[in-house]
Order: structure tokens, then sequence, then C-alpha cells
DNA sequence: CATGATATCGCATAAAAATGCTATATGCTA
DNA sequence: TAGCATATAGCATTTTTATGCGATATCATG
């Protein structure tokens, strides 16, 4: 036998968690350690919990958020990994939840035994992310046109992400390899279609996906 | 029967190529109808085909490679769902790839049923993805700690608060009611803590978190 | 084949940002 | 209380960015 995984829960829907529970457990190498209802029971008892190596979490729980609770619980257990197992499908949260620590994002739909596959994939260094989350994702670094704004070439959107590293025109003509007179022009030709004047401007509109 | 889902691929390896070609052709509701070894056939013959709802391909390709051949393909046809297949795991490869209109990444090790889930998985929404690429991309949202980075203060906060906004170090005088030599000093301040040395760069962090 | 979009490069200049140095006042804390 | 971080402000200089103007070449489209 491989060494035991050591599973924690946080979810309110209490059919569900002790569906779970009970599924988890079930498998030879899984073992759920603490099953809790809230994020505040949560920081009650995970001391008393020798090692925790994975925290599958609900967002839309009672008191405090799942989101809202993630840093605290990465600050305490910074080797623990989560996964968020929930409802909710919009970039906003979707992003929030990697920006704090999540490893994983799977929505309640997921069959049990893809939930059980994902605990695995985490192991052997992977995200697992349910194919819809992972599309909000695709479509963050492929954001669509936004009405009556120009679409930038090939070429300007590699400055755009040039720019969003934090490189000069300098460092933008060296990883392009092209003259810093030539960047000039593109950074003019997309400060044109963006309606903007600016360096940050365009960096922020990027992060914004408004690009 | 369903409507069939009409199925390109482009794949320099023969023989992943005609596994594929076989596997997929097997299924009930898919169809392979065009099979190249590189870019440069597939837009030769590309136009021949009446309607192509799925794109498979390789990055590593002789001559054009997969990654340069993306803008043009997804050009000419916009509403082909693109899933790279490929070997390579690198960050840059991976996001170059999602930037430039691909809607899947999938590592030439993914099993061929797990292939055709992904296929299934474009038409429900959903952005196929294999674990260890997912990673790459979480950790994109959540850069490991930059060791011995200090906390801002509030003022400077503020100040962050404004570059992304886009102003300019005047209109952060004015936003802040401050003089705009104490809007230099303030940054000043805040380059030094976060160990750089231009707005780009504030802006860049703050969105990824990082501050 | 003309027109427009793209991609490249150069020169010049004004505006903005980055940096070096100095200085005062306040509040916290070791 | 001496030291430290914060918040404010000024001046000078260099570097980077923004913009105006001009130019050539390619490619796709009407």
């Amino acid at each position: 036998m491989g060494k035991m995984t050591n599973i924690a829960l946080i979810e309110d829907d209490i059919e569900l968690k002790e569906l779970l529970e009970k599924y988890l457990n079930f498998q030879d190498d899984f073992n759920v350690v603490l099953s809790v209802v809230s994020a505040e029971d949560f920081f009650e008892e995970f001391k008393q919990i020798e090692k925790i190596d994975i925290l599958i979490m609900d967002i839309g729980l009672p008191g405090i958020s799942g989101i809202d609770a993630l840093p605290k619980i990465k600050q305490h257990l910074p080797h623990t990994e989560i996964i968020m197992l929930t409802v909710h499908d919009d970039s906003e949260k979707v992003f929030q939840s990697l920006r704090r620590g999540a490893s994983g994002y799977l929505l309640k739909n997921t069959p049990l035994d893809k939930i059980k596959e994902s605990i695995e994939q985490i192991f052997a260094g992977g995200s697992p992310m349910s194919p819809n989350i992972a599309r909000k994702i695709v479509e963050f670094f492929n954001p669509k046109q936004i009405e009556g704004q120009k679409e930038l070439s090939t070429r300007e959107k590699e400055i755009v992400v040039a720019l969003v590293d934090g490189l000069s025109y300098k460092l933008v003509a060296d990883r392009l390899d092209i003259s810093i007179d030539t960047v000039r022009q593109h950074i003019r030709s997309i400060y044109r279609k963006l309606n903007v004047n600016s360096k940050a401007e365009v960096i922020s509109k990027s992060f914004k996906g408004e690009i």
C-alpha cells in the first residue's frame, strides 16, 4: 500500500459533504481527516489534525466565504493543496481563487470518479480544472473583441504582451528582434486603436480583458 | 445519428498521425476530413474542405511552426476550434498558443479516449487542458512569493491604485491632493519595496496579485 | 491595379518618468 | 529618547516615453 492521502472537506451542503466523505473514505489510499460545514469550523479544528494533503472546499459557505478564507488557510497550511468545488463559474471568482492560492477548480457537477482523478492529478504535479473553467482562462488569454474597438494585429498583440511583462521599448525591441523605432510605431498604432496614450493604460486594459 | 464532427489533423509524426486518424474515424460521430504533416500542406488543402469543426495540431512541425501558423489559421477559419497536441509543456509556448487562439492544449501522452473526451468538451463550451498545462496557468495567476518583499503603506497602496488606473504623476497628485514631488517620492519607495523601476512593472504586479 | 492594413525603419522634439540628493514633521517603538 | 518608517516637498539631471513627420515593402481585397 502506498502512503495515505489525508483529505479535508469544507462543504455546507450536508448531503454532498457526506457523499464525498463516504466516497473518498471508500478509496484505498484516501482518508478524510476533517469534514466541516464552514470556514469558521475549519479554523477551530484544523490544528488538531497532524497533516492535511488536500483540502476540498466550497465558495458559497455561510459566514466567511471560501474565497476570503483562502489566504488565511494557505498562510497556516502552505503545503496543503486546495481544490475549489463550487457552482460558481464566473471569471471573477475563478481568478480570485487562483490568485489566492487554489490549485484546482471543479464545478459541482463533476462526477465522483473525476474528483478522485483530480486528487491524483494534484500529486502528479497537475492542476485539475473543469473544462468550462479552463475555457474562462483561455478567454482571459485571448479575449473577445470589445464593440467598436479595432482588432489588434498579431504583432501588436505581441507588443502588448511585452508591455504587460514590464519591458521598456528597448527590451521589447530586443525580444522581437526589431528596431526601437519600429516598436514606437507599433505602439502608436496600438494607442490609436485602443484610444489611449500611455503604456499604463494599455497594461490595465490588457489585464481587464479589454483588448 | 447526431451531426458529424469534421476533424482536421496537422501532425508530422506519421505513426501518431495515422493512429489518431484511425481512432477518430472509428468513432461514430467523428470524421477526419483532412490529415497533413505540415502547416504548409494545410494551407494548400484546407480550402477544398467544406467545414472543419476541430483542428488538432502539433507545435513542433517542420517548416512553419504550429504557433506561427495559428493566427493565419484562425483568420481563415475563425469558427474552427483548435487543440494543440504537443510535447511542449513550457509556459511560453502554452501562453503563446492560448493568446493566438488555441482552445485547448493537450500533451502527447494524453490517451486516445481522453482526446475523444476533449473534442466532446469543446462542444460543451469547455477547454480541454492537460492537468500539467493547467498547473502552468495556475502558477501564472498565483506566482511564488517573492523573498523579502516589503509591505506597502496605505498611502503607497493608494498610489498603486492610481497608477493602475492609468494616471500620470500629475493626475495622481491631483487625485490625492499632494504635490507631484511627493508623488515621485512615494513612487520611489514603492519601487524600492517591490524591486522594480517602472510604472509598468508595478501595474503588472498589482494585477498579478503580487502586491 | 489601386487601396488599405501591416510591418519595418529613421529623425526630431516635447512630455513624462526615473533617480539622486536634501529637508521638515509626525508618530511609533526598541 | 534615539532611531525608523511614513508623509510631505523641492530641485536637478538623465532616461524613457509619446508623438509628429516621412519612407519603403508586402499582402490581401475589392
